[in-house]
DNA sequence: CTACAACTTCAAGTTGACTTGAAGGCAAGC
DNA sequence: GCTTGCCTTCAAGTCAACTTGAAGTTGTAG
């Protein structure tokens, strides 16, 4: 069993030893057991890591991250509360995907036509795209 | 041509007033005109502002937003330099596609199996998938 | 003339996710 | 015993993208 101190978990994730303090303190990772007062971590670390890592590149907030991950770990076992934000996050997530397709496709459009000195006439063009898909979003 | 004060272009894009303040402030719109003191715009603001907004939606920051729609407008036409912002960006978006059909994924699955208490075990997955995909983010 | 709503500018505050800095603790090597 | 390096805590700073507040201006309605 590896005992790492918190500068080789940082090493090891690519994150600063700063910020793995700073996920202690507000929750995402539970208090690690000291040596001589200094953090001391196993492997288990860099799972948790990995999957605030990937749900922050998804769009999550830290807040989010805690409540659906490691919000009620004892307590409830999957749980409807856990059940519901996942589908909303789901939604949401299908909607982040569908905008990014979108800006895709005018990057692209610019890229390859392109009058785009009128950036206002893509303007245009997102606008009424976005009014016939309806007003999908907020 | 409709001549709209601040508040109104505000209540038709669904922002506030002093965003839109602040996007002059900060170059992402033209310094409006003035009547007595107050700003006047017709509707290629609106054009404009549904571009940022797509844009945002897409994770663009209003610096990029400002670099790739509006930093060049009379002296490149198209540019080299448009371009390779946006072919950088366009495989950006993609990775972050990539990033969340791998949460969306993740959420299905721990939403339906599931032996989940252990977050840490799909941790171990994610690093798993992560090496496997080769280790494309940062 | 006064009141009022809607605007103006400018400075300072807010939120999320950290980082930086100060002041100090502990173990290893010389 | 002293220096060095890595660690600790706690407070304050930073950045983006705005928002809020204060103090003042303008045009209209009564």
């Amino acid at each position: 069993m590896p005992q790492w101190s918190i500068s080789e978990v940082a090493r090891r994730v690519g994150l600063r030893a700063s910020a793995i303090r700073y996920y202690e303190e507000i929750g995402i990772l539970e208090r690690a057991r000291r040596v001589s007062g200094q953090r001391r971590y196993d492997e288990t670390v860099l799972y948790r890591l990995a999957v605030v890592r990937r749900a922050q590149q998804a769009g999550f907030t830290l807040d989010e991250i805690r409540q659906l991950f490691f919000g009620f770990s004892q307590s409830t076992p999957v749980s409807q509360r856990w059940k519901k934000i996942a589908e909303r996050k789901i939604v949401e997530l299908d909607a982040r995907m569908e905008q990014i397709q979108s800006m895709r496709k005018l990057l692209k459009k610019l890229e390859t036509c392109c009058e785009c000195e009128t950036v206002e006439r893509c303007g245009a063009g997102i606008l009424r795209s976005a009014l016939a898909t309806s007003n999908a979003t907020q």
